[in-house]
DNA sequence: TTCCTTGCAAATACTTTGCAGACTG
DNA sequence: CAGTCTGCAAAGTATTTGCAAGGAA
């Protein structure tokens, strides 16, 4: 494993190491590897916390990497399309925030109505939840995204 | 308990049986009883499911009631001020849907991601999971609104 | 008569789309 | 070189706000 030593102002032209390892999955489903789809990539898998869009794009701006907004967008749906990200949606907020799927185990959150916070839930298994709501309901539910609105300790 | 009868094409001129009841509770909190705030109370909490509020306006011009998306806006965030009403944000739904929140019991909703049929969720306390996420994170959460999304049994 | 509410119109926020040029493979 | 992808600009959808006229108490 070698360690990747960037130029501050330049980082992302280099693929990051977490990347690598998408990049020939990508192409071999068909899509190119471009700067911007790489950086977006990057960036969600870099974060922990489930980002917006404009946080997305934000954070990339901040690497010195040009993107557009729509290419952002974009990417995240190819992503969501794939099932590599999912698309995740808090009570009170009025847009859509995406996390790397592949956090299996703690795909679930709960975040903070007041500051914003968000923390995963270390759940092992709601198969209890999701097996009476089918039983109740006929629903399958997808507790895969779970999203929970709440106060942080901090703010209650 | 008497029937309310009413013509079909001027159904809101009438204060229907079930707002009588709030009318003067928004009086005393200094509110005052207009036509339109009214059809939104009243479709609020006519109507089971928890609906958007183009669908709440929509209703109302059904019923040959004259009034402005914003209007409706409004008194819906006056209801949720109050907390008579409740904000719910189902994933995979870019807007926000308001429910009558006395209906308690039966708070928790699950919706079709497919179909978008929505039903609620005969859920007789979720207090273990509350007390779950507490443990584990410290968030005090709110199962007040809880809204999951799934497939519903016609669409699976 | 007071002043809360409304309708209308415009503004804002988030997201999507069209298109011509840029870039990947 | 072919076809995908991008930036830019404009459109679309959900929601909010300003303001003058309207209506409840």
């Amino acid at each position: 494993m070698r360690l990747h030593q960037a130029d501050p102002l330049d980082m992302s032209h280099q693929p990051k190491l977490a990347t690598v390892h998408y990049r020939q999955q990508l192409r071999d489903l068909g899509y190119r590897c471009t700067r911007p789809r790489e950086a977006v990539l990057c960036t969600l898998l870099e974060t922990d916390r489930p980002m917006t869009a404009s946080e997305v794009f934000d954070r990339i701006q901040q690497d010195c990497t040009r993107i557009d907004l729509a290419t952002v967008y974009r990417n995240l749906h190819m992503l969501l399309d794939l099932g590599l990200v999912m698309q995740l949606s808090f009570a009170h907020e009025s847009q859509f925030r995406y996390a790397w799927s592949e956090r299996r185990g703690h795909a679930q959150y709960v975040g903070c109505v007041q500051c914003g916070e968000i923390v995963s839930l270390p759940v092992p298994s709601l198969r209890r939840l999701k097996q009476f709501i089918r039983n109740k309901t006929g629903f399958l539910v997808n507790l895969q995204s779970f999203e929970l609105s709440g106060l942080c300790p901090d703010c209650q």
